[in-house]
DNA sequence: TCGAACTGTAACGAATATAATTACAGTAAG
DNA sequence: CTTACTGTAATTATATTCGTTACAGTTCGA
C-alpha cells in the first residue's frame, strides 16, 4: 500500500478535527510528521477530487471541503492509491509457448484485480468520520 | 502487495500442471521469467510451510505435496506475503501531544489489519486448481 | 505597494527496498 | 566419483520512496 494513502487519510482527519479553520502545510507535516512539500503535494491531489480548499497566500493553507460523514477511504485510496495492490513485478511472458507462462499474467491480473475490488469495498465502508471517531475513543480511553 | 507472492502461486500452479513430476528450479524460473535462485528461495519458504515436497540431487527439484483443490491463494499469503498491505511508513507519533498525531497510527493499523483479513478471506476462496482451471480456460478461448 | 506568509511544482539527492547475479557447500543418482 | 541438483548467503544492480531545496506565483495586511 502506499504511504500517500495513510497521509492523505490523517491529512483529512486532522481537517475534520480543526473545523473550518485553514491549516498550512507545515501544521499538518508536522502532525503527519513529513516534510511540508509532500504534504503540499498531496493536498494537491485531494484538492483536484474535490476534498479539500485551498487558498494560496498570507494565512493560505487548507480547510475541508466534504462532511467528514461524506467521505470514506475508498473514495480517498481510488483518488490516491488505485491500482497499488498489484505488484510492479509480473511473472510469466504472454509471449512464451507454455500455456501456464503465457497466461498467468492475466490470470493474476484479474485476482489481483478482484482482491482491489473487495478491499474497496470495506474501505468504503470507512469514513473520515469514523476515522476520528476512533482516535476520540483512544484519549478516553487513556483518560 | 509483495511479488513473492505471485511468484510462489505460480510455481504451485506449474507444479499441479506437471503432476507426479519433479521440476527443477531453473524449470520453474524459466516459466516464471526469473532466476532459479530466487526461485529456490522462494520454494524453500513453500517446502517448510509444507506445499512441496523437494528432492536433492541429480534429477531433483520440487513437487507439489497438497492437492491442487485443497490450497488456497490465502494459505500461501499468509506463507510468504503477510502484513504486506500494511505500509513501511507510518504517520504520525504516539509521543506528541496532538490526538490525531498521537493516536492516528494505532487507528490506521487497525483499518489495515481489518483490510488485509477481508483480503485473506477473498483469496481464501481462490485455489491452486481454480487458478489453473482459469488458465486452461484461456487456452480454450484463445482455440 | 511592498514584504511576509503561504501554495504549487519540480529537480535533485539520500535512503531504502527489490531483483539479479554469483558463488559454493551439501546431497543424491547413476 | 562425477554430474545435476538444492540450500543459502553475499554482493551488486536497479527501482522506488522519501526528504530537501529551490523558486515562481498568490494573497493578506501594514
Amino acid at each position: 500500500m502506499n504511504s500517500e494513502f495513510t497521509i492523505a487519510v490523517h491529512s483529512l482527519v486532522l481537517l475534520a478535527y480543526l473545523p473550518g479553520r485553514m491549516a498550512s502545510s507545515e501544521t499538518i507535516a508536522e502532525n503527519v510528521q513529513t516534510n511540508p512539500a509532500r504534504i503540499r503535494k498531496v493536498m494537491g491531489v485531494l484538492r483536484r477530487s474535490g476534498f479539500v480548499e485551498t487558498r494560496e497566500g498570507m494565512r493560505g493553507g487548507y480547510r475541508l471541503a466534504v462532511e467528514p460523514g461524506e467521505v470514506t477511504l475508498g473514495d480517498i485510496y481510488r483518488a490516491m492509491a488505485a491500482g497499488s495492490l498489484m505488484p510492479t513485478w509480473c511473472s510469466g511472458d504472454p509471449e512464451m509457448d507454455c500455456v501456464v507462462g503465457s497466461n498467468m499474467r492475466k490470470v493474476m491480473d484479474g485476482i489481483f484485480c478482484e482482491a482491489e475490488k473487495r478491499l474497496e469495498s470495506y474501505l468504503d465502508s470507512v469514513t473520515i468520520q469514523h476515522v476520528l471517531a476512533r482516535i476520540r475513543e483512544c484519549r478516553e480511553r487513556r483518560a
